[in-house]
DNA sequence: TATTGTTATACTCTATAACTATA
DNA sequence: TATAGTTATAGAGTATAACAATA
C-alpha cells in the first residue's frame, strides 16, 4: 500500500505544512487564521461592511460578527458607523494592523523568494508553467464538483 | 499594493482548492477532514491504540476520544480490547471502511494524474524536480521555525 | 511511578434561524 | 418588503487538567 510520492502528495505536504506553520505563528497571541483572513482582507480591500466581509471570504454573517468582535477586543479593528446606511457598520483596520499587514506582506513576498531560490535556475520556468497549469486545472475541477461530485471523482471516467 | 502572482500565491491557492473540495466532499456525510484522517491513518498504519494514534496525527489524546467516538458511532471503526495490555483499545477500521479508504486510495491516484496531465510533456520533469525541492526547503523552515520563528521570518535576514 | 484513556471544562470556527433596526 | 447585523442555539475540532484503571 505504500505507493510512490506523486505531485498530489507533494502539493499536500506543502498544504499542511503552510497550515502548520500557519497555526504555529499565532499561537499565544489573539490572531488565529481565521481572523488573519479578516485582516488581510481588509488591508487590500480597504474599510468594508461585514456583509462585505462576510460575501468575500464566503462564510456566514454571524461568524463575522463573531471575528469582529475578537479583533475589536484586541485592538485590530474598529467599528465605526456607516456614513449613509445607519443599519451597517464600517470596520476598519487600526494603524498597528495596517503596519502588521504590511509586515506580513514583506514576510509573503520573502518566503516566496526563497522558496523559489531552493528551485535550480533551470528548472524555474518550467516550474512556473507547471504550477499554473495545475492551479487551473484544480480550480476547474473543484468548480465543476461544487455542481456536485468531488474533484477526484468528475476528473475520471465516471465509475 | 497588488502584487504580481507568486509561486507563493499559487501554492496557497492551491492549499485553500484542497480544503474546500474536501471539506464540501464531506459535507452532509458523518465524515468530515479531521476524522477522515484518522481513517486514512488506520488505512496505512493498521489497527492501533489511540494513544498511537494521537501520537501520529498530533493530536491530543483527547482529541482522537472524540474522533473515534463520532467513527465508531457511525461504523467507521470498532474498538476492542488490547489484547495484552488492558488498559487501551485496539482500534480497527470496518470492513465498509477499509473499502472506503481504498477508493480513496483510487481516487487520490486519478487526481494525481488528472494534475500532471495539466502539465506540457516537456516541462514535468522541472516541474516533480522543483516541487520536490520546494518541498524540502519548506520542510526545513517549518522546522527551524518550530524552534522559535515564524517559516517567513527564518528564512530571512532577522530584521 | 508511568501510561492509557476518560470526564470536566473551555475556546474557536462554523452554520441556520429568529429577531431588531433601518432602508 | 428587503437588508445589516445581532442573539440564540448547536455541532465540530481542539487543548489542558484531573482522575480512573492498569502496567
Amino acid at each position: 500500500m505504500t505507493a510512490p510520492v506523486t505531485v498530489l502528495d507533494r502539493l499536500l505536504e506543502i498544504s499542511d505544512l503552510f497550515q502548520r506553520d500557519l497555526a504555529r505563528e499565532f499561537a499565544g497571541s489573539s490572531l488565529t487564521v481565521a481572523r488573519t483572513r479578516v485582516l488581510w482582507d481588509l488591508a487590500h480591500e480597504g474599510p468594508s461592511t461585514q456583509h462585505a466581509l462576510a460575501t468575500r471570504l464566503e462564510v456566514s454573517p454571524r461568524n463575522i460578527t463573531g471575528l469582529v468582535d475578537a479583533l475589536e477586543a484586541a485592538g485590530y479593528v474598529t467599528r465605526e458607523p456607516h456614513p449613509g446606511d445607519r443599519r451597517a457598520f464600517l470596520v476598519s483596520l487600526t494603524p498597528s494592523a495596517a503596519e502588521l499587514m504590511r509586515e506580513m506582506q514583506r514576510d509573503h513576498a520573502e518566503l516566496s523568494d526563497v522558496l523559489l531560490g531552493a528551485v535550480a535556475p533551470s528548472d524555474r520556468e518550467a516550474l512556473l508553467r507547471g504550477i499554473d497549469a495545475i492551479a487551473e486545472r484544480l480550480h476547474d475541477l473543484v468548480s465543476a464538483a461544487e455542481a456536485g461530485r468531488t474533484a477526484a471523482r468528475s476528473a475520471g471516467a465516471d465509475r
